[in-house]
DNA sequence: TCGACCTGCAA
DNA sequence: TATTGCAGGTCGA
């Protein structure tokens, strides 16, 4: 038996709309619905494999039913502009995959739906309705079956009804169904119902009597109580109205043939363009390989290989030529790939470290490159210089995008060049190096390299000019790029751990985790798994009945915040607060540390990420060694293990205040700039703006009020969560807020100014022109655009303070290199940096750490930097 | 095995 | 209903 997927397509794109997060092309338009639309209809289209498709839209025009009751869906409100702009875009995908889209003025997709669905019982044909609305359950037969779209989490389920599943579910026949809800009413579509009767009625009298007609044929001998009659008289001419406005209408005049719903080939010559330009990567992947000469209208990368002997590479080279390359290790033995004109490409295979040096260490010959330090540090490992770094893909990339997820070549190709790198959607990147499958039927991995040098070449010519017009050629090549350097060798070098002693202080940890656990077990009065939060917060909230209700969708939330109010009230919880504690340093920082030693070096390596942060930070991994512990004495301990090796001390060095110090700057706030141009104590100054008293007689209490107050401005806080972290009332939080923008009345006016900067620009800016585009600002959900303005805020200024760090680690990693100094640069922590310093070199390293971070830019206020050195991090508060 | 979720660590 | 990150554990698909 054939079958017929029929789709409503406008409630189909509403679910894909509300379901899922903000989605733009690279225009910006937006694509989230479009998106979503297209997921949910290929994986029914998986599921169902159906042989004939169509989808129903509703026409904007009036419908026969606002000719009956000109109320009808009155009370709508207009769709978000978002939403009705994607409505042509689906269309147009769809036509573009040969899909019949059905619409027809004076009716609804509803409308369309019935009549297809009733064409399909005559003709035989399994229909199957693809619907997120409720409505269509009227049209469920053997034959058709209605799949009911529910978008949880992002999650998209079906629940499937026939006749039988809905006489199931709702105790009523499809037919009946109609009578049900002409009698209680919709909201949404504002059909009236009757007065008073709501759902349960409703279902009950339809069960009972059927039909509507029956109920008024008979209305007088009904069972009901009095008031249900008196509702059903008074509403009877509502009821019949309803019922007119809620049977779909299944013949229709349709000026579709059957025929041309059967399903087709896409049309791949305007699909393979359109998916390009909306960036959708996983859907292009989807499309059928191009069959040889096929002529789909898009431009491929295509390169042609010369392979070389290794000879005659000082021949090629010439030096007044910019060089874009690819080194490539898939095949066992390093492979030099790299061009001049991005047409042909010359390859080296099993290239000699005499090669490499020739091309790499040679500072004459400008080399543009994808991800410069995952290769700077591989030919460091054959102990290669790399000179001459002129541009870097993956950097550009960056600047252009910072909150893209990825930065793989093939995307980038499609979404900036609109030109495809052929089977990019067969390789997976991994920190820039290619993986892939050499199945039969690719093409061999020499050509693959190729055309990818040939996609960095045309990379590099589209962003030199994009950096150039958006004003970020400075912030590129004087700090992103020259980076790279200083990021490979910090991640080189590593840093020195003291693993006896970690061991040592696991060892102790875990016999106190073995001592609490039995005394939770023996307070609990049961054995369970306290890492479970679910377990525990059954144990607390059931069987202890601890006060403190749900909170998370899993049940009860068991943080340390909600436990903290329960300290006291049973002697478990202040167990479990320990126990948290000493697992977390336990699992997180000793047994996740200890592997992470290199054996022979002793040292951790951790990988620092430039391309991760939305913001322009610095990210870390493997370990993240961003985020040692410091607040808490014994998490503090776990600095101890932080070492410099031999005699060498590390040196510490941390801005003060960075992030409020560049609001004074770009805000231009006299008032704050005063306070760090005079070095006081900016939190004690803010309370004693806030709080109208004379800085002596600012408390500590007011103090930490005013820090917490000076943070929260940063981020964009408002009276709510003020007052949660400081535990006083939200009238008070928000005075609080009132009165520092008051004494810092230019703070205020950034804040309002950016905001509307990124209303009108779409992105905001930091001091050096770092980027963050805020498509947040334009959606329909408040909360998304609420979340817009505060990352709107705060972007410039953690950017800038990011900016001015990097701008640090670039000069002080410059002096001690001109300075010929053995001492290294080991880590940065956001606004923190630590060398690790010769013994006879620290004086001289505290010197220059201290220059080059307060010189690192200019700004209308001082920056200051505190310096610590000690034998471990412990030691270098 | 993988992803969602909760939790907690840092600036 | 405060920004930016990373990671470990549990639990269910």
């Amino acid at each position: 038996m054939e079958k017929l997927l029929i789709v409503d397509g406008n409630s189909i794109l509403n679910r894909a709309y509300y379901g899922i997060r903000i989605l733009t092309a690279p225009d910006g338009t937006p694509t989230n619905a479009v998106y979503g639309f297209l997921n949910i209809l290929y994986k029914y289209l998986e599921e169902e494999k159906p042989d004939y498709l169509c989808v129903a839209f509703d026409v904007k025009a009036k419908t026969f039913r606002h000719k009956m009751y000109d109320l009808y869906k009155a009370q709508r409100k207009p769709a978000p502009e978002d939403f009705l702009a994607q409505i042509p875009l689906i269309k147009e995908v769809l036509a573009a995959m040969n899909c019949a889209c059905i619409e027809k003025e004076g009716y609804e997709a509803d409308d369309l739906i019935g009549t297809v669905s009733l064409l399909c019982e005559e003709k035989g044909i399994e229909c199957r309705i693809l619907t997120g609305d409720k409505d269509d359950l009227q049209l469920a037969s053997e034959n058709t079956v209605i799949k009911l779209v529910v978008t949880r989490m992002g999650q998209t389920t079906t629940t499937d009804y026939g006749r039988q599943e809905v006489e199931q579910k709702y105790g009523v026949t499809p037919e009946e169904y109609i009578e049900v809800k002409a009698l209680m009413g919709d909201a949404s579509d504002n059909i009236p119902g009757v007065k008073g009767i709501g759902e349960k009625t409703a279902f009950s009298l339809i069960q009972e009597y059927k039909s509507i007609d029956a109920i008024y044929d008979r209305l007088e001998e009904l069972n009901v109580s009095p008031s249900v009659r008196k509702k059903l008289t008074e509403g009877q001419s509502n009821a019949l109205l309803s019922k007119k406005l809620s049977v779909i209408d299944r013949h229709v005049p349709l000026d579709y043939d059957f025929a041309s719903f059967r399903i087709q080939k896409p049309n791949l010559s305007v699909l393979r363009p359109l998916f390009l330009r909306l960036n959708f990567q996983s859907f292009l992947r989807r499309l059928p390989a191009e069959t040889a000469g096929e002529d789909n209208g898009i431009e491929k990368i295509h390169a042609e290989l010369k392979r070389i002997e290794e000879n005659r590479l000082s021949a090629i080279l010439k030096p007044d030529e910019h060089w874009s390359y690819v080194l490539d290790w898939k095949e066992g033995a390093p492979a030099l790939y790299f061009t001049a004109d991005g047409k042909t490409v010359f390859g080296v295979s099993d290239i000699s470290r005499a090669g490499l040096q020739t091309f790499f260490s040679d500072a004459d010959i400008w080399k543009c490159g994808y991800n410069v330090k995952e290769d700077l540090l591989k030919l460091h490992n054959l102990d290669i210089q790399f000179c001459g770094i002129g541009f870097d893909i993956m950097l550009a990339a960056y600047l252009a995008e910072p909150t893209r997820s990825g930065y793989d070549l093939g995307t980038l190709c499609s979404a900036y060049l609109h030109v495809q790198l052929e089977d990019a959607a067969l390789h997976v990147e991994e920190d820039g190096q290619l993986t892939m499958d050499f199945g039969s039927g690719n093409k061999e991995n020499r050509q693959i390299v190729a055309d990818r040098v040939s996609a960095v070449f045309a990379l590099h010519s589209y962003f030199a000019e994009k950096l150039e017009k958006d004003g970020q050629h400075t912030l590129y090549y004087d700090i992103e790029l020259p980076l790279a350097e200083v990021l490979a060798d910090m991640q080189e070098t590593g840093v020195y751990v003291d693993k006896e002693a970690l061991s040592q202080f696991g060892k102790t940890l875990s016999e106190r985790i073995t001592g609490l656990t039995s005394e939770i077990y023996e307070q609990a009065d049961e054995e369970f798994n306290i890492n479970s939060p679910k377990q525990l917060g059954v144990i607390l909230f059931d069987k202890l009945k601890l006060p403190g209700g749900k909170k998370n969708k899993n049940g009860y939330s068991t943080n340390a915040e909600v436990l903290g109010r329960l300290a006291g009230k049973h002697p478990v919880i202040d167990l479990i607060l320990e126990y948290r504690k000493l697992t977390k340093l336990q699992s997180t920082y000793v047994e996740g540390l200890l592997p992470m030693i290199d054996l022979k070096t002793g040292r951790i390596h951790s990988n620092f990420n430039q391309t991760v942060t939305a913001t322009g930070r610095i990210s870390s991994t493997e370990p993240n060694l961003q985020n040692i512990p410091v607040r808490t004495e014994l998490g503090r301990e776990i600095r101890r293990m932080f070492i410099a090796e031999g005699d060498r001390c590390l040196v510490d060095a941390d801005y003060s205040q960075i992030e409020l110090r560049v609001l004074a700057h770009i805000s231009g706030d006299k008032t704050m700039q005063e306070a760090f141009v005079n070095h006081l104590d900016i939190h004690a100054q803010t309370a004693s703006q806030v709080f109208g008293v004379p800085i002596e007689q600012v408390t500590p209490a007011m103090r930490s009020r005013a820090k917490a107050v000076n943070f929260g401005i940063v981020y964009g806080i408002g009276a709510f969560s003020l007052a949660q972290d400081l535990h006083i009332p939200i009238k008070e939080a928000d005075a609080y807020i009132k009165g520092y923008l008051q004494h810092y009345p230019l703070v205020d006016a950034y804040m309002k100014k950016t905001v509307e900067d990124a209303r009108t620009n779409g992105y905001v800016s930091t001091l050096m022109g770092r980027r963050r585009y805020m498509p947040e600002l334009r959606a329909s959900n408040r909360n998304v655009q609420a979340f817009g303005e505060r990352v709107a805020m705060n972007a410039p200024i953690q950017g800038t303070a990011a900016d001015i760090i990097k701008a640090a680690m670039v000069r002080v990693y410059a002096r001690l290199k001109s300075e010929k100094l053995k001492s290294k640069l080991i880590l940065q922590v956001h606004d923190e940096l630590i060398v690790e310093a010769l013994p006879d070199e620290t004086d001289r390293v505290k010197q220059i750490l201290r220059e080059e971070m307060e010189n690192a830019c200019k700004m209308n206020v001082p920056l200051e930097v505190d310096l610590h050195s000690g034998k471990s991090w412990f030691d270098t508060k």
